[in-house]
DNA sequence: ATGAAAGCGCTAACAG
DNA sequence: CTGTTAGCGCTTTCAT
């Protein structure tokens, strides 16, 4: 690292005999210059080796070419899909990503709407895990555009994109229709995503007229393997084993179905696992995980489309909610035979 | 989003009837403000909702409050624990985190490098996968201090971290440990990952006074699953089946088990296979897969150290290069009995 | 087509 | 302990 004496704008503009102005102009190829005076400064920039300082920029412009991305936590494997596709978009508009991870922490989430003003960001993409009681009037009251990736009420100065219906009535669909009878769930607390994973659980029962157990229900500490290691340990020793289990995620799924199995309990023979993300281990897991698509690189990239969409044209428009459709994914976790 | 209208420390130090610079003082915490002067302001700052700009703060400062993690492809699994990890040394430090893939191609990578006075960052940890020519020069004449992973020489005016020695070392000699005489090599483009990634499978077949045979070879276009995949139609449809594979990482090692496996070729029995990175895949797939770690999250945290150091010192201190020991993790892939 | 000058919002001497 | 005064490096009217 070389401790450039930091040349300007002025430097420039003295070496080619002209004034700033001019040398501005020309860094932002503002057209109307002689291109012998251009030639001349071209030359200048060159032999000075001159950078403009885009924070001195910024400063004038209030454009920061900076976009963050906050989500729980990227070791979720159903993130890197999705910050991949953010991150893409943004380099297309030349902007570059910050990610932010906040833990699913309530606070933690709080208080990155609270400290937006100073990250040097133009706009951010949002996703609440804990979805606090402030959240809204949080959001509300942002100094950049906010793109929530998931659902919030109407009464949310966002742009938002989330699923046409939660991922898990698509789990729970399909464990009805390969004929389970007796469903158990297991997941992380029931208020997490926004209750939306546990809810499903309830409502599918209901829905297909069979009873709801609190037995079968497993809620462990968070969404991890370890979670569906407890799950399978817990639910291995009911009186009646289920039939089928709607894991809130792969992860939990994986560790389920890996313990049942050491335990001599057969996937899916006996017991048919669905999770939800559809993160790639889903399919190398071995049976390979039936899973709900939540289609991250999708989502990801369109959130970052409606963000820049926000940040070009202001309020001007008005908020736009878009909606993706989950897909399950039936793989060996939840039918006899093997599937691709 | 409101748009709030942007209140200055001006605005602040008019309501509160003192000058911009005690205004300046009492939001940077400087000692030796009268209790009662303090209070005021605050008052005023209260009301007015005032936020310190931070780009005004940078611009005076230099200091921009953000590092940059530079690597080819978060979608790899081995970089959100890296990602991670510096995530959270940064904020640790009250830094905001940039992320940057640069797809570890060549002109991406010094892209980045050229580009990097444009990115608000005080420092950056940058990950090369095709090592070009030019990288030395970059980084040498770079305007922040740049953290390096991975070994670049000692003409270098980076910080480094690295590992003791190639994680391929450890494969192979694994490999021959466990009694494979005939070792076949499957990973993408030689030249990638420095070269050491194959090195390490010629250096270990000769350290061990085993033939080389170029058919044992096998180089896809990259280093994926789909490259593993590739790998075990090869290497199956050999004269003779090799009885061990060094797969240059997981996703390839992954891949090849779960053809190999289609195949009716069984796993570790007649061909042991050993992976690098130890990715979490890894324990999940089935067989788990034998794999030599290169500590991610480890490797993360002290670069971040490293940055932040460098970034509080500047030139003063001289450079550091801490070394790392790779570690194998041995599991069912390259042993017949199971294990934890 | 180019120059002069006035800030953007903040910090940091230097006075007082 | 607090106020005054210069800028940081750039953009942007407004003249010329």
């Amino acid at each position: 690292m070389t401790k450039a004496e930091t040349v300007t704008i002025a430097d420039v503009a003295k070496r080619a005999g002209v004034a700033k102005s001019t040398v501005s102009r020309i860094i932002n190829d503002i057209p109307g210059v002689k291109p012998v005076t251009r030639n001349k400064v071209m030359k200048a920039i060159e032999e000075l080796g001159f950078k403009p300082n885009l924070i001195a920029r910024s400063l004038k412009t209030n454009m920061k070419q900076q976009i963050a991305l906050a989500i729980d936590d990227i070791r979720n494997p159903f993130y890197p899909e999705l910050a991949w596709a953010v991150e893409q978009v943004a380099k297309e508009h030349g902007y570059r990503l910050v990610l932010l991870n906040h833990y699913g922490n309530a606070s933690e989430e709080l208080s990155i709407l609270r400290r937006m003003h100073e990250m040097h960001i133009d706009g951010i993409i949002f996703l609440s895990i804990s979805y606090p009681q402030q959240l809204k009037q949080y959001i509300n009251h942002a100094s950049v555009p906010v793109c929530l990736i998931g659902k919030l009420g109407d009464d949310v100065n966002a742009d938002m994109v989330y699923l046409t219906k939660p991922e898990g009535s698509l789990a729970m669909e399909h464990l009805v229709r390969i004929g389970c009878t007796n469903i158990a769930y297991a997941g992380g607390p029931k208020h997490m995503h926004q209750g939306t994973r546990y809810a499903s659980y309830e409502q599918g029962l209901s829905v297909n007229f069979m009873p709801f157990k609190e037995a079968n229900v497993f809620i462990g500490s968070d969404f991890s393997m370890q979670t569906g290691i407890q799950a399978a340990d817990y639910l291995a020793a009911l009186p009646q084993l289920p039939d089928g289990v709607y894991a809130a995620n792969d992860l939990v799924a994986i560790g389920l179905i890996q313990r049942l199995m050491e335990k001599g309990i057969r996937v899916p023979e006996d017991v048919a696992v669905v999770g939800v993300d559809d993160i790639s281990w889903s399919m190398i897991a071995r049976p390979r995980v039936t899973s709900v698509s939540n289609l991250a690189g999708e989502t990801g990239r369109i959130a970052a489309e409606l963000l820049f969409k926000r940040i070009k044209e202001g309020q001007s428009t008005s908020l736009s909610q878009v909606q993706l459709e989950p897909r399950i994914i039936v793989r060996e976790s939840s039918v006899k035979v093997t599937m691709a």
